[in-house]
DNA sequence: ATGCAAATGAGAATGATTATCGTTCGTGTC
DNA sequence: GACACGAACGATAATCATTCTCATTTGCAT
């Protein structure tokens, strides 16, 4: 078991408790970028932690508003989560195997927000997914 | 009533019933571009129909598959549907209002191809929402 | 008009997520 | 370091969107 870092959570206006700290310390040190809410449970049962489903759900949406987690709305119907580093990226999506794959593209970017400027629009949030095959190369990955 | 269009699921290899000839001249002829399962049949109770919530979500998955509708998976759970009217385009969502507009820019969507050719992705689709506030002009559409 | 497969409608079932509630834990105070 | 109190937890029931089941009805070719 990794160190734990209970000053993250201090800083985020949260107070330290177990089960918050094994979640976030899955995310910064788990083999895991992205995960949905029942990977986490699973994850944390196969290591042997008592938790409840309950508490995964209200734990992510927590360090979610916190700003410590970025959520995911990818098809499928289950919310995805992945460590918010400060750097802002889409996401690209193999339908075959689930592998994800980050970027940024800047020219995107600065067209989204002519595009809501143009309108009147101030942009809360964007999301930009693609979904594809990645079967050419590296699609091993099963889902 | 408006007349009915039979020819058009003819075309696309669905037999002319009667729920499938609502829900479509909802979408072509209705007040809303943009609707969920929920207000199709919601809108077909009112104006007099009977038919099964379950035959709403049937048909509208056969309308996708056929081309007829586009689904979107905006935020907040629910599957959104459109006409397809063939010119793709994404969508800016107000977050205060649910008014819903669409925009399409050939710059994104060329940086998207590139980017998934540069990873060797096939795109088979992608979505671009823009989420925010249109406060400043047009915010008395209510939720 | 007749028949049969396909489509429908009502309601049960499912999967993800949220709410409830009695119990336990974290933290400031003595 | 022990106490107290409210916040957080775990189990489970409830909810919401969606899909499945199945007996009945309907579209369409004969």
């Amino acid at each position: 078991m990794n160190e734990l870092e209970p000053e993250h959570l201090k800083s985020a206006g949260l107070k330290s408790t177990l089960p918050r700290l094994k979640v976030l310390d899955l995310f910064k040190n788990g083999q895991e970028r992205h995960m949905s809410a029942e990977n986490v449970y699973q994850l944390l049962r196969d290591s042997g932690d008592n938790v409840g489903l309950a508490t995964v759900y209200r734990v992510l949406t927590q360090f979610e508003q916190a700003g410590l987690l970025v959520r995911h709305n990818f098809e499928g119907g289950k919310s995805v989560f992945e460590l918010n580093e400060g750097t802002h990226h889409d996401h690209i999506v193999c339908m075959q195997c689930g592998h994800v794959e980050e970027f940024y593209d800047s020219a995107i970017e600065s067209r989204q927000k002519k595009i809501a400027a143009d309108r009147g629009f101030t942009i809360h949030d964007h999301s930009l997914h693609i979904y594809g095959d990645c079967t050419k190369t590296k699609c091993p990955h099963r889902r």
